[in-house]
DNA sequence: TATTGTTATACTCTATAACTATA
DNA sequence: TATAGTTATAGAGTATAACAATA
């Protein structure tokens, strides 16, 4: 029983004890998890489509590099550091949008696994300047493999002119 | 000076004490943050142009209704009450994405603002029929003008064109 | 036995603030 | 004074598991 409902009313309602296995269809429904429900003016938002089409492609990102145990953001930070050799946290934080104190726990992860090393700055002794290891490299080329699976599998489900489109609609926001 | 980065050599590099300001231009720069960062692979994800529009977007949809604190996920609830009264938890849970134990907290808060009200159901004692109460429904009519506000901000930044085009090509994930 | 709503825990992410060493 | 990196904390959000009432 609903807890929060205790002082729910104990009505007498023992009707119909013959029901068809679900939805007993007699008459005072309440809407189920089986039923048809409408979005209403949700389906005219676009923040709702993207959202929900965002936690598609990242579980599946993570499912197809769960192998190497890379997630959307590590792999962003990996690209863009291989991408421009020593660049700084700052950098790197503004770029992507993360918090420089997130990226600090990322780092701290990614220079454990030796992917990434930190090195003193040789013009501001107060920044670090990234660089992907040898052997980060070489993962990342891995990496970019299964990206890039992940990334046929986006087409597979919206098709490749669409995939084109949303590339061009987007692009603003990189 | 980071912490982390104790063991870092005192190299004497006093060079060039003059400079513009800004970005010395002597000879070894790291790429700070005011320096072009290349995305290299990364322009070529879908995922990540759909994950820095949505911030965009939770961003402006959150502005743009603070006056009357109302949140993303907590819109996207009430109007689904509202377009299917007697609802069940479970029902809004699967049909949102979003788990019937968050959904649990949602609710909460929103009952203590009187939005919404769990009734008994009628045919089934384990569950809640959903319903938004009068005051809720007031309210709720509100909200949607702000958030045809922020759809108008949409517009702006993307395009009538490019937002069609978006709900089109997303329209399998709602 | 299975399901609904609930509670609790752990882990991730975001948002801040404060501290240090530099600039 | 301001900035880069770090540390710490609080609040969302996600993912689980377990429990009571009910099916």
């Amino acid at each position: 029983m609903p807890a929060r409902a205790a002082k729910a009313e104990a009505k007498s309602e023992a009707k119909s004890a013959v029901s068809g296995k679900r939805k007993p269809k007699t008459e005072a429904q309440d809407i189920d998890a089986s039923a048809h429900v409408g979005l209403d003016g949700l389906a005219l938002h676009v923040g709702y489509a993207v959202r929900r089409f965002q936690l598609w492609i990242f579980q599946d990102f993570i499912k197809t590099l769960a192998t190497v145990d890379i997630t959307p953001t590590q792999y962003s930070v990996l690209t863009v550091i291989s991408a421009n050799p020593g660049l700084t946290q700052m950098a790197v934080a503004k770029r992507l949008g993360i918090e420089r104190a997130r990226l600090v726990h990322l780092l701290n992860a990614l220079e454990q696994r030796t992917l990434v090393k930190r090195a003193a700055s040789k013009v501001d002794r107060r920044s670090h300047a990234l660089h992907l290891t040898a052997s980060g490299e070489a993962s990342l080329r891995q990496f970019k493999l299964l990206a890039a699976e992940h990334e046929r599998h986006v087409i597979e489900k919206i098709g490749k002119d669409n995939r084109e489109r949303l590339l061009e609609i987007l692009a603003p926001f990189r």
